[in-house]
DNA sequence: AGACTCAATGAAAGCGCTTTCATGAAATGG
DNA sequence: CCATTTCATGAAAGCGCTTTCATTGAGTCT
């Protein structure tokens, strides 16, 4: 005795309300087309009837799915999630369902996730960040998928791309730490391998330095995964050096939030014993004693502004356009000044 | 001159592999019914032509989707970010992609998504708890889709689910605080309409203290929406109460952090002058000073059961089973000891 | 009043796949 | 050596929708 009572199709519909089911699909997807009258015994014939629009079928009829996809490379750490939150309401009320899947910052899954959202019909799919293989920027091409990226902009990239610009950000709060009078730095970064906005972030802060005149062999540089407990342990690290940092500039707030969390477990003072900063301005910044001095990026503005510029992207047919958002050194109690 | 190549269709294998279109479904589908030459020669058609099935039509001549749908509350604060992690991840491994969608608290949204996931195929459907008005569950029955309910357990409920006793976890929370020597207890609850984790949660409060004989008429309750701004509001009109509670228990990690942010912006420390407890076990709890009293839950466990129990009601037909998950109180520096 | 436009609707052809059902060939058995 | 299974494959019927094309009955114009 299953309890299968068929899913409502169209056809019933159309019975239901005496009419073909041209018309039922009509009142649903082209109302304007359709006499108030029969507009209104439709309307009255799903409600009763509980139906919903095969989403497949719609699929395969027509050309758009109003849906959006996301591969984000992880939703474990908060760095995506503000943005991503705003991204997806925005296209909620623009009529667009969001999927997302995470990649864990493997290409070969992006790639995957890249192929799944185009047989399930994205409209559009957004990426982030510049660096991936060749070929999945093709496929897209070749499937004529709109696609956007974001957590990124890079002036001389021709991709379409919605973000703040990682090196140039890192290179001011560069500038201000050597302004307060660091000339000890020592960096935490991400993985760069593969990860233009790590590599971007590790570049700025080399850049500067090495317009300093500081010798960038005498630099520390450890790079390991964005971890609470990655940066503990590469903060511990560095602080057993012969040579200690006076301060610790770390590639995300992620990676700070666990320095400072080492130091306050070696006893370390921060900032009196040494200064440390991170990245992205995310609530976890906000919360440890002391604040973290970081950067302070748009997210939510960054995931509106993505979702409204895929939207048109898919809408029109036209290309993308980059815009360049602006991010905020915000200096707090965890940076001392020598000076 | 639009560059659209067509996109290959199953069609398209069949005749570059001089098979039936139908040996190319089964090549796919049951490698096992096709001859191994036969086989090999449409993998190569496969590869040549680039080829990914369209889901929309799979959809609609298959049953299933291998699409699993998750509906949360909210992405934008790391509760469910440990836990969904690791349920995509153990979904990946059983073959299945999974749709996620928030709701942002608001049952009429998160109605919507279960229509919009169900539309979409999805085998099974996760939910976030056990409230939510009964035309949803009907739905989902009538529609014959298996659901599991996660982030709580209740023995007296006859849905599936996985999760912890909110209410009894919270009771155990505030044995432990009354055996500390509290008796001045105040609460900043998470909003507990259409939440029955955080009314459990306040009912573990609130039957714990009733035990104890604590009048709780004389016990400040505030109730508000789970957010760092939020608990730190609700923390200061705490401490502007004639009589000023001893401990603050808060409903989640993120309200508690925000009552410790207030609390030291105020010049109140914690633990001496006031303590204050969370729960959850984000990471946010460990990272503040001092570190936060909370009720901590297995979230990656409980992530990874949901995703096997799932696809297990999905692929047996079976109905689902509830599993009760430990949870365990953490005390920290945040609470002080009044014996 | 006849010719014409327009609005509202229906008939029917797919969209790309899976899955019976049928068929023929090869293997097995007595 | 013929009857019977078994195996590999193909033909064709949908799955539920959208959309062109055709049809009808009004209104509009001269």
């Amino acid at each position: 005795m299953t309890s299968h009572q068929a899913v409502p199709t169209l056809d019933d519909v159309a019975k239901a309300a005496g009419v073909s089911p041209a018309t039922v699909s009509r009142s649903l997807n082209s109302p304007g087309l359709v006499s108030k009258s029969t507009l209104k015994r439709v309307k009255s014939a799903v409600d009763a009837l509980g139906y919903t629009p095969h989403f497949g079928a719609r699929f395969m009829s027509a050309k758009r799915t109003m849906t959006i996809g996301a591969i984000i490379p992880t939703m474990e750490n908060a760095i995506f999630a503000k943005g991503i939150q705003a991204f997806q309401e925005r296209l909620h009320s623009l009529g667009y369902t969001l999927l997302i899947s995470s990649s864990s910052y493997d290409p070969e899954i992006e790639a995957e996730q890249v192929r799944a959202l185009a047989s399930r019909g994205a409209d559009g799919i957004l990426l982030i960040g510049y660096w991936r293989e060749e070929r999945v920027y093709e496929f897209l091409k070749q499937r004529n998928i709109p696609f956007l990226l974001a957590w990124a902009f890079a002036a001389n990239n021709a991709l379409p791309a919605i973000g703040f610009d990682n090196r140039a950000s890192m290179y001011q709060l560069c500038d201000r730490v050597l302004a307060m009078g660091h000339r000890n730095v020592a960096v935490i970064s991400g993985t760069t391998e593969g990860n233009d906005r790590a590599s971007n972030r590790l570049k700025g802060i080399t850049e500067r330095l090495k317009v300093e005149g500081i010798d960038l062999a005498s630099v520390p540089i450890i790079e390991t995964p964005y971890d609470i407990d990655n940066g503990a342990d590469a903060f511990e690290r560095l602080m057993r050096l012969s040579d200690r940092p006076s301060i610790v500039m770390c590639g995300n707030d992620v990676l700070a939030v666990g320095a400072m969390q080492r130091a306050q477990e070696m006893g370390i003072k921060v900032p009196d014993d040494v200064s440390i900063t991170g990245f992205d301005g995310i609530e976890l910044a906000r919360v440890v004693t002391p604040k973290l001095t970081t950067v302070r990026v748009p997210h939510s503005e960054m995931g509106r502004r993505a979702a409204d510029e895929l939207v048109r992207m898919v809408e029109s047919g036209d290309v993308g356009r980059s815009q360049e958002l602006p991010s905020e050194i915000v200096v707090e109690k965890s940076i001392a000044s020598l000076v």
